[in-house]
DNA sequence: ACAACTACTGTGCACGTTCACAGCGCGGTT
DNA sequence: AACCGCGCTGTGAACGTGCACAGTAGTTGT
């Protein structure tokens, strides 16, 4: 008679029902499925048989009601939009993360800042409680959204060093610096003497410590005619490009800091007719999916991604419970493909 | 003396301090947040100070236990996992989807369901009531997910059409096949005579309607031999154009389903000496990020992901308010560049 | 002058869960 | 025999919000 019960779907079974069913209390209910200590075996039995019969689902509501937690993490991109589906790193990164709390039944909202409104929604959003933690892609520094969360309390991880609050924030990054050495130590071992760079912008991690590895092997070689600032992006890497062959034409090699700027140069050092890497070899960074699609394939540095984002994770978890923030530093490796 | 409170950090201002704060009552200040309808405009302006002073922001659990409703959103990848970095649509998808619905104030859970653990985990965590409907992107027909969904009785919106499912499952999509039509018969209108093409798996929408489309114009010129079919990956474009090669060395033109296989194909066409657009004529289907970065750059057919996007979120929304599913077909264009 | 209506406000309840507490039987120790 | 501890169980409270309802004051209509 009670026809309605199917018709409605709204009402889902409850921890009542199961209760009923398993003829047990909610509580015992409760303890039996979370946790599972002091319930005896026939309980716990007769529990799980009801929750098949009833298709019982906890109330996540009503569950982060009482226990203060979402069991949830946003992912915060502070980069402009156009850069998630330009350049791979974004993209792998999300998938690694989203892959990495799943597993552990943590579903991961995407949330974007790059212009003030959504900076505001975003913070506001994340300040009502709507997740435990943040995980926060922002290469760029000067962004108030990382101060913002700072003060709010939540537990946020960074991707690549915070410049200008190392020790406050937890993150994890590819040791840049060193992973820079390699390649232009592997440049110079080609008998390359005239060794241009195209930089990422000086405000990101990654713009400072590629660049400084460049300086530490070069050393007063590192002229500023063969230093080309670039934005991550391929016609950032393209303009570059060309400006560094207008500076320094009798250039034989260039240190890209990202793979999508190294396919840009790739696509200029082409239409100028030089040869890579006969006349000039082109060395990248990240090891993107890129790499090995551009032609010549890019020679170039591993950033461990995969490790990053487990990284970040494990620091973010260790915040949520309670920990301090804490800093996580991989090491990179050279890819050796055909520009060099 | 009460030092706790702003120690303790947990405890965040609730409703009824709010209310406190402006000498109302809580169901004034919820009526003056929620719509604010008979609500005195000094009661209103109170509120709104308080609201300011304490810092209030509503709790999302406690708002979602009292109205059913998550108020997020779902945005599903059946794919294999390398296809959202590899394949710009999908991180076109979800960056429009994301934008379009942050507007709303609804965030986006990204979840994936490529194999069989991922599914059965992503169907039990939307079945939990975690989410108020689903945007679901999976181009491969056949996956369990759809029935699981829609037996649920969430809200789902497919991208593509759901083969199997029309009239059952609310979708958008581009028109695929009259897209198909207008690349076909622009190679033809510039002259040339054996139109091959390289096709998207045939257990997807646009594997099918596409090939469609090209029969369509070439008729009974469509051979056997100027068809080979592709899994929409850069390797699957490579390895398809070099059966093409093989099987009909004397084409002049091929249609590819998706730039990222055309791509492929590209690479190809170059190393077996082929001049593109000189010998062989190439187009192909997204305008997606990569059309402009091959060279030569590619002649497709877009589709208008950001209607698409737009009419996905709507098509969700309305059912979410309680409408029937429907389906909204989307026009593409031609965008003619130097591969043809 | 009284009723009816309008605009606004306060209060109790429900949403579904977890947690702290108390109760209970049972075996072992004092 | 009285006590204690232990494993297990049920019960009441609380989490913070929205909504239905009742109530109040002021205005209008007859």
């Amino acid at each position: 008679m009670s026809v309605e019960r199917s018709k409605a779907a709204r009402n889902r079974p409850t921890i009542h029902d199961v209760a009923a069913a398993a003829g047990v209390s909610r509580g015992t209910v409760s303890r039996a499925l979370n946790g599972g200590r002091n319930v005896s075996p026939a309980a716990l039995e007769a529990v799980l048989k009801a929750v098949r019969t009833t298709g019982y689902v906890a109330n996540p509501a009503a569950r982060s009601l009482v226990t203060q937690r979402a069991h949830s993490v946003a992912f915060v991109l502070t980069e402009p939009q156009q850069r998630l589906f330009e350049d791979p790193n974004f993209s792998i990164l999300l998938q690694g993360c989203t892959q990495e709390l799943a597993e552990l039944d943590v579903p991961v909202l995407l949330m974007t800042a790059s212009t003030e409104v959504e900076r505001k929604r975003t913070s506001r959003f994340i300040a009502a409680g709507h997740v435990d933690g943040v995980l926060l892609v922002s290469s760029h520094t000067g962004n108030p959204l990382l101060e913002e969360l700072r003060d709010s309390g939540i537990p946020v991880v960074a991707c690549g060093k915070p410049i200008g609050h190392e020790g406050q924030v937890a993150y994890a990054a590819a040791d840049d610096r060193s992973g820079a050495r390699l390649m232009v130590e592997h440049l110079r071992s080609r008998g390359r003497r005239r060794i241009a760079t195209i930089t990422g912008p000086p405000d990101t991690p990654g713009g400072v410590e590629r660049l400084a590895g460049y300086r530490d092997v070069l050393g007063p070689d590192a002229s500023p005619d063969l230093i080309a600032h670039g934005d991550y992006s391929r016609a950032g890497g393209e303009a570059a490009m060309a400006s560094l062959l207008g500076r320094a034409p009798d250039l034989d090699a260039v240190f890209v800091a990202s793979d999508l700027m190294a396919a840009g140069a790739l696509n200029v050092l082409h239409d100028s007719g030089r040869r890579v890497p006969e006349d000039v070899a082109v060395g990248g960074f990240d090891d993107s999916s890129i790499a090995t699609s551009t032609r010549p394939a890019l020679t170039t540095v591993r950033q461990p991604f995969q490790r990053i984002t487990r990284e970040m994770v494990r620091l973010l978890l260790e915040q949520i419970q309670g920990e301090p923030p804490a800093a996580s530093i991989l090491p990179t490796e050279l890819v050796v493909r055909a520009s060099t």
